[in-house]
DNA sequence: AAATCGGGCAACCGCGCGCAG
DNA sequence: CCTGCGCGCGGTTGCCCGATT
């Protein structure tokens, strides 16, 4: 038996708002603000489902929505969140402010994951394209005899000359960059906003769980914490796949047999998630610009 | 000028989760 | 513990409009 649809279907109204619509919705929300969007249509005096009214509102109607094109800023932090994350469109939104998840994921497949195709980049994975073609070990597809532009090329799937790709140091095996990303998104899941951040909590750190790593040596600051997510993002394929946005001390993360020390890291991390906010940890963490600039001074993953 | 194509975006759909009774 | 319900999310659809033929 499925579930109950949450309104009469027959007697509601479906397709592109008026402005009247929108201007009863807008109204009925500036008044008595969001509550049960279930009854917010009858209260409203709107023909609509709750659901379409909360979907209109916070696509649209809200306050300090930006329409406007995103910004160069804005597509490096959807491409480098979209490493760490994939898919999860609202916890990207959440860290562009006035952006919705709607946005975000027309934006991602409309444009971005376009753009890093042309760029030779596979837009799930965030690895070369040529890398991943080697992994599954096919031949099927073939670069252009000629791949004489890098980046230059806008045209063609397979833009990169490998000569020229990003090396990849680490040599993780596809799924384990995915079970990698997994763990981040546990990481996030867990998030307890509003919590501060116990001091013992940064001496927690994804390097201490590997043997013989030397940034095992690393102070235990708030920067080695954000490092942790930085080397994360590095072991799903992400961050390096477009241009060295981090630096390379990452880049021994791969390898095989650290699978299970992930784990511990992953398993130390959840005892501890509680005491910390991990939004507050993302803001600061793409709030420097080494993050995703690696030092430069000009985005590195995309034009 | 008309027809066709393709991109962009708003909106819908179905599912999972959490909470309350 | 079970069930019903509301909310939020991600995936998908369909319409609109500009570009191209």
């Amino acid at each position: 038996m499925g579930r109950p649809p949450c309104c009469d279907k027959a007697n509601v109204k479906k397709g592109p708002w008026t402005p009247e619509e929108d201007a009863k919705l807008l109204a009925y929300t500036s008044n008595h603000g969001t509550g049960n969007w279930t009854s917010v249509p009858q209260r409203a005096g709107l023909k609509r489902c709750g659901k379409s009214c909360r979907l209109r509102y916070t696509n649209y109607l809200r306050p300090n929505l930006k329409h406007e094109n995103f910004t160069q800023e804005e597509e490096d932090l959807i491409v480098t969140l979209h490493a760490m994350l994939g898919s999860r469109w609202s916890l990207i939104a959440n860290q562009l402010p006035g952006r919705t998840d709607n946005d975000v994921k027309n934006y991602w497949n409309t444009k971005l994951s376009k753009k890093l195709r042309q760029r030779g980049i596979d837009p799930i994975t965030h690895r070369p394209i040529t890398e991943l073609m080697q992994s599954i070990g096919t031949l099927a597809i073939r670069p252009p005899p000629t791949a004489a532009g890098a980046s230059s090329s806008t045209s063609s799937y397979f833009p990169m000359n490998p000569a020229e790709a990003p090396a990849f140091q680490d040599n993780v095996p596809y799924h384990h960059a995915l079970h990698q990303q997994q763990q981040v998104i546990t990481l996030l899941d867990a998030d307890a906003p509003g919590v501060a951040a116990s001091p013992d909590h940064h001496q927690l750190k994804w390097s201490d769980f590997l043997a013989d790593d030397a940034a095992a040596l690393e102070a235990a600051t708030p920067q080695a914490v954000l490092g942790q997510y930085q080397e994360a993002a590095v072991a799903v394929g992400g961050a390096r796949a477009y241009g060295d946005i981090v630096d390379g001390t990452a880049a021994d993360l791969g390898g095989g047999g650290e699978d299970s020390a992930g784990s511990a890291f992953i398993d130390a991390m959840l005892d501890s998630d509680k005491e910390m906010g991990v939004d507050q940890l993302i803001a600061d963490l793409l709030a420097d610009p080494a993050y995703y600039y690696g030092g430069g001074s000009s985005s590195t993953w995309g034009c």
